[in-house]
DNA sequence: GATTCGTGGTA
DNA sequence: TTACCAAGAAT
């Protein structure tokens, strides 16, 4: 029922594929959901989703897949916004550098490509965010190119369709995964058939509990055969996030002015702006005098307040332990330098902050009414 | 090949 | 509370 292929990957035969090719089909027509992205296939608009999509839940995506597409409906209307809107568009979705490179992306399309999406296969994943997963996901759904989209969805289906005991978070079990998907994707309805993959693994071949009574090639499974459906896919633990303790700055001045710091290029968080953050020294907490150098540096002339409260927030890699300190400027004079700046509360509304310096600047002006009489040390 | 990138939901 | 997860890509 199945012949042998270069790398040891067994793919199955014609009969086999057939068969589940229908089923799977049928299944799909019946049972997929209705969502934003399908309504039509444009290719733009399958573009967004994919990158929204990444390592992020359906549910979590459609608010924001609903306002982006409002605010920016095409490519051209995507290549003009400023980065700061794009941004704001993405606030709180996390990792921030899908979005930068989907603008970059866009607005290469726009200047390269007359704004439509190019439909050659090295041209799409030559552009930046774009890997081999949506570039299938593109070229299939949008173009009806015969081409596999091997997500973690598509991994878990073949991992247990086929009894594949490889750890599915190593790049070279992806490979041996997408040339399973080159085998099986049909030449008509191809991204109609991705997408039944994925939504299998979706709503029924799901992580815990897979509903295998409900699937529709149940009986071309072999992990179900073999009862081995909760042991697959395998895949290695990840490490737990590493603790850190963090101070915070909410730095006042007059006119309601706070002061932002814009992180570093490259890292977690790249390129947002944020309140003022570094990490603790070794021993007690004393939040003047771990805070000092980063702003005397600055020449930002600070009097210390009392702490205003502390919360946790947690990374894939870092557990943040944050302590959130009140500062004041009487008199201002140090003139900032690129990556710094004050921002009133219009400005700061303007701008999108990642979710752990929401949860400062909540906590900071929850505090705000109670330090209207500013009690601090001059340093 | 192993790490690094966010966030929120759920068992 | 902890652990794991969710339509990956870049380095």
């Amino acid at each position: 029922m199945s012949r042998k292929i270069a790398d040891s990957v067994q793919v199955p035969d014609q009969e086999w594929t057939a068969f589940v090719r229908e089923n799977l089909l049928r299944w799909y027509d019946k049972n997929k959901r209705e969502l934003p992205w399908r309504k039509n296939k444009d290719p733009y608009r399958i573009w967004v989703s994919e990158i929204m999509l990444q390592q992020t839940r359906v549910d979590t995506v459609i608010p924001y897949y609903e306002r982006f597409m409002e605010s920016f409906p095409d490519i051209t209307a995507l290549a003009k916004a400023k980065e700061e809107q794009v941004l704001k568009a993405w606030e709180g979705l996390g990792y921030y550098s899908r979005v930068r490179n989907l603008h970059q992306a866009v607005k290469e399309v726009a200047a390269t490509y007359e704004a439509k999406v190019p439909t050659d296969p090295k041209a799409v994943a030559s552009l930046r965010g774009i890997g081999d997963y949506t570039a299938g996901a593109i070229l299939s759904i949008a173009f009806d190119q015969p081409v596999p989209a091997v997500d973690g969805n598509v991994m878990r289906v073949f991992s247990r369709w086929f009894a594949l005991w490889d750890d599915i978070v190593k790049l070279s079990t992806r490979r041996k995964m997408g040339v399973l998907g080159t085998h099986l994707v049909p030449s008509d309805r191809p991204g109609d058939f991705n997408q039944a993959l994925m939504e299998l693994g979706a709503l029924i071949c799901t992580p815990v509990n897979p509903a295998c009574g409900k699937c529709p090639v149940q009986a071309t499974c072999q992990a179900y055969e073999q009862g081995v459906q909760a042991e697959l896919p395998v895949k290695k633990k990840a490490k737990p996030p590493r603790p850190m303790r963090i101070n915070m700055a909410w730095i006042r001045k007059g006119g309601g002015q706070v002061l932002l710091q814009c992180r570093p290029n490259e890292g977690l968080l790249a390129g947002m702006w944020g309140l003022p953050t570094m990490e603790a020294g070794q021993g007690e907490l004393v939040p003047g005098d771990s805070l000092v150098p980063l702003l005397t540096e600055q020449e930002v002339p600070v009097e210390w307040g009392q702490v205003l409260g502390e919360f946790e927030h947690v990374f894939s890699h870092q557990r943040w332990q944050v302590t959130v300190v009140d500062g004041f400027v009487r008199e201002d004079i140090s003139v900032l330098p690129d990556g710094w700046r004050w921002a009133n509360e219009t400005e700061r509304r303007r701008l999108a902050f990642p979710n752990v310096y929401r949860k400062a600047f909540a906590l900071a002006e929850k505090r705000k009414k109670g330090l209207s009489g500013f009690q601090g040390r001059l340093l």
